[in-house]
DNA sequence: TACCGATTTTGATATTTGTCAAAAATATCT
DNA sequence: AGATATTTTTGACAAATATCAAAATCGGTA
């Protein structure tokens, strides 16, 4: 799904709205495990992803944990660096050779006050970005190790083939050895 | 504090933005221990404490669980009911004696149309809540139950002596025994 | 103040998941 | 295709926390 196309589901853009658009943004091409942006650098720009599949991930005990998953349509950065404007505790990375539309945050800022109407974007997109969150955190606060992983397969399927064990297994909060026991498991 | 000095402490509230929000908002009095939205009903309100304590909470497998908390200051609402239009999963009740300022979904539509600035504030409330909850993820993820209790006396001291043993434990993912031998084990 | 109900604490035991180590399977590169 | 690196699986055991039951404590009220 095209940037534009996705704006225009949310509200009407205008020609001179497409041109600022146009001037603010930028679009990238990474390759496969190239880094979008590096841990504790400042995240100052939201990506959308055109084409592709995008993760963040940190580290916690010397050991790499998937935080996120980002796949075409969808927005990726380092939310709490992006709105605290404090350096990211998490890198991104291309799991996949991707397109992604770099929208800095100057730019962004920029947009809202001359077009007022896009901070509805912001909102409807930070909205449903929580409503995400509540759902994760609900889900690891309740549900085992075997329903997450289950609940995974259901909502995000392309992702079983499009990445690894490990990276799924972190992003679910177990190990690896734990997910794969439950995949031996469930037939 | 109050939901005027809140609100001008993010935007300009001018005269006729007061007179409109005087309009479609309404001052509410709730006793200890009553509750404000059930559970399976669309909670159309959103609510900013300008004084007391409320708390949102459901049932998982016959048992209470206490999902937030709210205190003077600080806005409460079911937010997936509120922003997704959906039945609330979640009761919310006072734990105290408190003032609450009830801002309806409808009105705050007309709001955001009628002064578009104020679409900005909803961004800001909905980016900073964002962000409190992915901490509180982070936490369950990866803290045990003695880090994640000990983060809270630091990041809610003033809730140990307002909520009790079991709410506290349920909003951080343990149960009230385990809790309970936390504290004695700390001294 | 003494009682009653609710809340908190303590104890014994069970369950889930993690840790560490090694083997097996799979992917990558030349 | 073969060699090597990476990922996944399996096993034995340990740790954290839950569960169930009962005792102790607290708080409000007659």
């Amino acid at each position: 799904m095209s940037f534009f196309s996705y704006l225009s589901s949310l509200i009407h853009v205008s020609d001179s709205l497409k041109a600022e658009l146009l001037s603010i943004t930028e679009e990238l091409n990474v390759g496969r495990n190239e880094p979008i942006v590096e841990i504790n650098n400042r995240c100052n720009d939201l990506f959308f992803i055109e084409k592709g599949l995008v993760r963040g991930f940190y580290y916690e005990g010397g050991k790499e944990i998937t935080n996120w998953f980002a796949q075409e349509g969808e927005f990726a950065t380092c939310f709490y660096s992006f709105i605290a404007i404090k350096p990211a505790f998490e890198t991104i990375e291309a799991l996949e050779d991707s397109i992604l539309i770099r929208i800095p945050h100057a730019g962004l800022e920029k947009l809202y006050l001359k077009f007022p109407e896009t901070e509805r974007v912001g909102r409807i997109i930070t909205e449903a970005y929580y409503i995400k969150l509540e759902e994760r955190l609900l889900s690891l606060q309740f549900k085992n190790a075997k329903e997450r992983y289950q609940n995974f397969v259901l909502s995000k399927p392309s992702l079983l083939q499009r990445a690894s064990l490990g990276q799924i297994a972190s992003y679910l909060g177990i190990t690896q050895e734990t997910l794969s026991r439950i995949r031996a498991g469930s037939h």
